[in-house]
DNA sequence: AAGAGGTGCAACCGCGCGAGT
DNA sequence: TACTCGCGCGGTTGCACCTCT
């Protein structure tokens, strides 16, 4: 037995967008503001499926959106995210206010890809294209002190081995359900992956976890990657206090710079009492 | 001027996840 | 616990527009 549809397929348009329909949906939720998609068509007089009202809204209609063109800062904060994050267009849209993961998903396909390979780097993993090539070897290892998840990647050796991927959580929080922490104890996870050939190489340069990560920088790609990261999120200062600084790090959110407040955070982070949570 | 091929982007599709029951 | 519902995400498609020959 499959879903049910969204919407009934039969009744509703696809394709462009008219004016007429785009100022129904404009106008619906100026006055109703957004949210349940699904009876929104109805209500706004739209033959419609919900999930493309949304996103003609999220990607077009939206009144904050910046049009035009990608500017040379937004690019390099695109690569670098993308470096980071991967294919997650959703948390890179939110860190440039006012582009969309449709429009920053298309950019990439489009313009960044080519910038990347002209430059020599392969956009997938980052690295010179040459040196994806080789059969080189690499431990990619993220530790991190006492109250953190240590995440250990080992694809040393072996084209054929399965590399494992082993995940210890030391400290107090459950990661599947993005609470804010409890003093129960989890044990520590090992997931073996699939065999992957030794020249994909994966950097997951994420930490999760209270401290912070300068005793751990064991690499220039690392480094880099700290870099970036506390370039984006500084250290406590007046105005945010250690203690908020520490609920604040062990999102990933905030971690890659969104500190300007809920909207920039990712929804599993947002949460009423002030704090952020994991995700 | 016209056709072919390339490019950019809006829109669609299928799936996963969390919430609710 | 199992199931449904609704939302959101990432991948893909289709088409309008542009450039080249």
């Amino acid at each position: 037995m499959g879903r049910s549809p969204c919407c009934e397929k039969a009744h509703t348009n696809k394709g462009a967008w008219t004016k007429e329909e785009d100022q129904r949906l404009i106008n619906y939720i100026r006055a109703h503001g957004e949210g349940c998609w699904r009876s929104l068509p109805k209500a706004a007089g739209l033959s419609r499926c919900g999930k493309s009202c949304r996103l003609r809204w999220i990607n077009y209609l939206r009144p904050d959106l910046k049009r035009g063109n990608f500017t040379e800062e937004e690019d390099e904060l695109i690569i670098k995210l993308h470096s980071l994050l991967g294919n997650k267009w959703s948390v890179i849209a939110g860190r440039l206010p006012g582009r969309t993961d449709n429009e920053i998903k298309n950019y990439w396909n489009t313009h960044i890809k080519r910038k990347l390979i002209s430059r020599g780097i392969d956009p997938q993993t980052h690295r010179p294209l040459n040196a994806a090539a080789t059969n080189s070897t690499s431990t990619v290892v993220t530790t991190t002190t006492a109250n953190n998840k240590n995440i250990s990647m080992d694809f040393q050796n072996n084209v054929d081995q399965k590399p494992n991927i082993i995940i210890a959580t030391s400290s107090s929080y459950d990661e599947t359900k993005c609470n804010s922490g409890t003093t129960e104890e989890t044990k520590p996870l090992e997931i073996v992956i699939p065999k992957i050939p030794s020249q994909v190489m994966i950097n997951l340069e994420l930490s999760i976890g209270l401290p912070l990560l300068t005793d751990h920088i064991s690499s220039p790609e690392s480094t880099a990657s700290y870099n970036f990261l506390t370039s984006v999120a500084p250290p406590p200062t007046a105005e945010v206090p250690a203690a908020e600084m520490v609920a604040k790090t062990v999102c990933l959110c905030w971690q890659i710079g969104f500190q300007g407040g809920g909207d920039q955070l990712c929804s599993k982070c947002r949460n009423t009492n002030g704090f952020y949570r994991y995700c």
